[in-house]
DNA sequence: GGGAATGCATCTGTATGCAGATCGAGGAAA
DNA sequence: TTTCCTCGATCTGCATACAGATGCATTCCC
């Protein structure tokens, strides 16, 4: 076995090119090409691309190339949807379960994340807001909950990256993390899913914009 | 190509098997077996098994067989509450989205069922909630919800088979139904979304009696 | 007798070859 | 010129072959 490359490295390899947008939607992934690519012959490429197709991330057809999926408007926005609710889900159930550490280290890292508005630095903010709403998800406390949001949110990350360009968004999403971590802090559950709901059904909203199917 | 069964059929087939309970949390998958029992090679049973993995039925370690997905106690509670919550957001989506068509649909047949639990029927109950739960989830018009909640019922159902043995439980989940369906045809999206919560998160009490791991 | 080492049977992971399907270029007919 | 058909290049789907990993039972040493 001298294979260059792993099924599961590819797969992660792969996976990462299409959601940071190497890859575009419609994008065909031809398996001879990806063997020569990695080093490795058709067979591992087959599995790493059925894996993909059932993590949603390709679209396959009998006898066809496996393509980048290019949802539809109308699944695009059910995704984002779906999102928001668990989202909330994930704020109602963080209000009464985070721990005093996870609360303190979600408030410290929030209250930091003002300057980086305040310079308007997009990218470190962008970062940021990853780590934000992974704090959310983990406190939680429900590991297939995380699961299911955390593979929902990769498939939409190919469609949400121009967001933060928007002008005012980022003293916006500030605003609106400042109305979640509120709600969590006096462990108000209903008024933390609220809140969470209303904030990325807006970052749903504006992306809309780049979402042209 | 004189393949005896494709991998989409294998991998249907081999699902089947796990949700029915036909094979057992626990039990190896021997890729060797399986390729002689379906008639094919190894490598498309392989592929399957890989899909399989990707929807968390089997669990797979390099170099070991594919075992069916035995989840740990904790990890399965966590299943449980997220499939209740998922019932919440689908319940409360229907009640404001189902067509008069699918209201009505919905009203008829559990009014049926009604005949299902004097007659103590309990085969063809479990098979009527199935369908009651599953025009829940169409009533959401959300695809992507769709897929989350189909997903984690098909994970779910190796740990609930025995759950409409429990005396007094058919009647119990016909009240409980009642309740949704009632709450849903007067569009009171948050009743609906409560008593589908409560409804499943029974079934997730009932269910725990059966889920050591 | 108990525990560690070793060899064999078995299984997984990947490469390669072949049959069938698909797609597109080019030519023939209208 | 347009449309349809054909043929070949290309690609997918699967079978087979082989190398490496694993597990178990036997054996050896203490």
């Amino acid at each position: 076995m001298r294979a260059g490359t792993t099924v599961e490295q590819m797969v992660k390899a792969i996976a990462d090119m299409i959601v940071t947008g190497t890859m575009q939607p419609g994008e065909k992934l031809d398996e001879f090409s990806l063997a020569a690519r990695f080093q490795v012959s058709r067979t591992p490429v087959r599995e790493a691309l059925r894996e993909l197709g059932a993590m949603g991330l390709v679209e396959r057809q009998p006898n066809r190339s496996a393509v980048v999926t290019n949802v539809s408007g109308g699944y695009l926005s059910s995704m984002f949807e779906a999102m928001a609710e668990l989202e909330r889900v994930c704020a109602r159930l963080a209000a009464g379960r985070m721990t005093v550490a996870e609360r303190r280290a979600l408030e410290l890292s929030h209250h930091a994340s003002m300057r980086l508005v305040r310079d308007g630095a997009e990218e470190d903010y962008a970062a940021y807001n990853v780590e934000f709403h992974t704090r959310l998800y983990n406190g939680a406390h429900n590991d297939h909950v995380f699961e299911l949001v955390t593979q929902t949110r990769a498939r939409l990350s190919p469609f949400r990256r121009a967001q933060f360009r928007l002008p005012g968004r980022l003293s916006k999403s500030y605003s609106e993390h400042q109305d979640i971590v509120t709600a969590i802090l006096r462990g108000d559950g209903e008024a933390a899913g609220k809140a969470a709901y209303a904030h990325v059904s807006i970052v749903s909203d504006a992306s809309t914009v780049f979402a042209a199917d």
